[in-house]
DNA sequence: AAGGCTGTAGAATATTTATTTGGTAGGTGC
DNA sequence: GCACCTACCAAATAAATATTCTACAGCCTT
């Protein structure tokens, strides 16, 4: 009750703030009680994430870009955060709050969600998301653990919240998500009626978010902690990887990459995430050029956030032949237009 | 040039604030201005509302309270926005921030929306929101012209904005919305068929948006003034009107009162009202109880926002024989539940 | 080219908000 | 009952933010 009852306060006082726009000090009168309590109640609610405050970007912003872009790989959307500066930590926030911005009004039916929440962008992305009503009845991790316990514990509270968010089922895939070996990872599964449940449900999603990750190891892993050692990196580099979505390979132009590793993972396949009716991608910075085109050039996303500095070298670099956009093309119609939204 | 320049920069301004949640001082300093200009590049934003705060009540605050409601009048859902006072216009403003929070994540495909911009709650509404992605193909006015001709541009404008925040085109029925007349209705009518076409387009809309109305004239009317007369509105209620939806009068149960008032409003008609694949409604206030429980008890509206003590008039008078829920039921399996939605 | 008008900027200042301090009331465990 | 919490207040103050006030740049007008 008291703790019901404190909540009722606070969404009084922020309703007062914020809806109604009455200073603290008149809140204060009207309720009784001291100016700074109003403060703190105001605080609380903040990060009770009763109330939160949204910077939506107005389209045509970047609109030229984008168009680019989109037509440039056959994407059916991109989406481009002007950012704030260079600097991986800044961008990754703007990112990450853009993408939640986006993923908050999805236009269409979703009942399987599958997160990567491995990837630091999404982490942070649902860290920052609202709430959200849909009819998403599951959410599906796209890879098994990967690093050390304090990471996997990360990870796995984020795919929690992200459910929580989405009124939705979580479905974890609590197993490494690299195995040490391809007897390893049978061993593994076999025992695993769990995880096997979980890779079957990756058949049929909705909506697939996605970082992209570059040919080179993570500093948040350990090589060969639950995940690829060095060597394989090296391995992997020396036949042409540019980066990587999910743990596939894929060479400069997006065409994945066979090779023993392919064995190892576990997580959505390759043929699942070609699949996935929608395939949302966030990343960029430098460091990422590369393996952003990869992944888009190789029609591995269908939707794109990043940031202008990365749009740029897309369009730089576009391929010769826009396969993702055949792709596409033959596949159905065509894609659909951006929503435009203007300003009373 | 120099305007989307300005626009960058209050952009900019507005990430490093609200996302990145520097101080006012560190982003001058950062961005060589000085802080005043941030100070009003922030307000700018706002108003621009680039930048919105919203409210967003934790579901289960009144949880028990609204699935009574439900099961009482057989609603899809209801929602209560624990008001932070009785005056109704502060109350209106609480509906109508509540209102656009749950407009802005519907979960269902929606391609036509009839809104009644005609409802102050629901203009406040509008003014409020933000822009949406939706796939939504047409906004359709449920009411001709009513009032003065200031308030004609207000609800215009209100359609418009709204048609704009959700990416559709707006259909307006720019035509008298009580005809003084039956003959007067029909050679309106056969005189304007963009009227025609709006009236046509009625007949499958996904989602309307009403508010719910007295048995008294509003205050922004005048009798007679494009709208009812006094003299209709005393045989209204002598014909036990309790309450109005869309200008179609109901009696205290919610059952329609056949009257002459019926073949002058030019609108919605009650079918296609009753076609709507879903009614929401947003009204709350001691002097429109009678009018609400009417609109529920009859299953005009599948969804309500209102406040705590309608809710509680609800379910103090709910009625004997649950109409609406034997209804729904019959229609259809049964309604979906609410969203869960927790917080991490 | 001078004079007015407008809009924008920064410096200074006023206002608002957050935090600290010192003190009281209620609750809990012992 | 007493020590020891916690939660709150009032008041004071520090910090942050909004709003002056003034200057000046651009741009008509004459």
């Amino acid at each position: 009750m008291t703790d019901i009852d404190g909540q009722r306060l606070m969404i009084k006082v922020a309703r007062l703030y914020h809806t109604h726009e009455m200073r603290q000090t008149d809140i204060a009168k009207r309720l009784q009680i001291s100016q700074s309590r109003v403060s703190r109640l105001l605080a609380q609610a903040e990060d009770a994430s009763i109330v939160r405050t949204v910077v939506a970007v107005p389209q045509h912003v970047h609109a030229e870009l984008e168009e680019r872009v989109e037509s440039l790989y056959g994407l059916s959307e991109v989406h481009i955060v002007d950012a704030v500066s260079d600097d991986e930590a800044e961008l990754g926030k703007d990112l990450a709050h853009t993408m939640a911005a986006l993923l908050h009004d999805v236009a269409f039916e979703v009942n399987t969600i599958a997160v990567t929440s491995w990837s630091k962008t999404l982490r942070l992305m649902i860290d920052v998301m609202l709430p959200m009503r849909t009819r998403c009845k599951h959410v599906i991790e796209t890879l098994g653990d990967l690093g050390p316990p304090a990471l996997q514990h990360d990870t796995a509270r984020s795919t929690q919240q992200f459910a929580a968010l989405t009124g939705a089922q979580p479905v974890f895939l609590r197993t490494p998500g690299v195995a040490p070996s391809p007897e390893m990872k049978e061993l593994l599964l076999s025992r695993d009626p769990h995880a096997q449940k979980a890779l079957e449900m990756l058949d049929s999603v909705d909506l697939v978010l996605v970082g992209i990750g570059t040919d080179e190891i993570d500093t948040d892993l350990r090589p060969g902690d639950n995940f690829f050692t060095d060597e394989q990196f090296a391995r992997i580099r020396e036949l042409g990887a540019a980066g990587e979505v999910c743990l596939h390979f894929l060479d400069a132009d997006g065409t994945p990459i066979d090779s023993e590793l392919e064995d190892l993972i576990v997580g959505i396949s390759r043929e699942q995430l070609k699949n996935a009716r929608h395939r949302w991608a966030v990343a960029g910075g430098a460091r990422k050029h590369r393996a952003i085109r990869a992944a888009v050039a190789g029609g591995w996303v269908d939707t794109l956030v990043t940031d202008g500095a990365t749009a740029q070298f897309l369009i730089d670099y576009a391929p010769a032949a826009p396969q993702a956009a055949v792709d596409a093309a033959q596949a159905k119609g065509t894609s659909r237009r951006r929503t435009p939204a203007a300003k009373g």
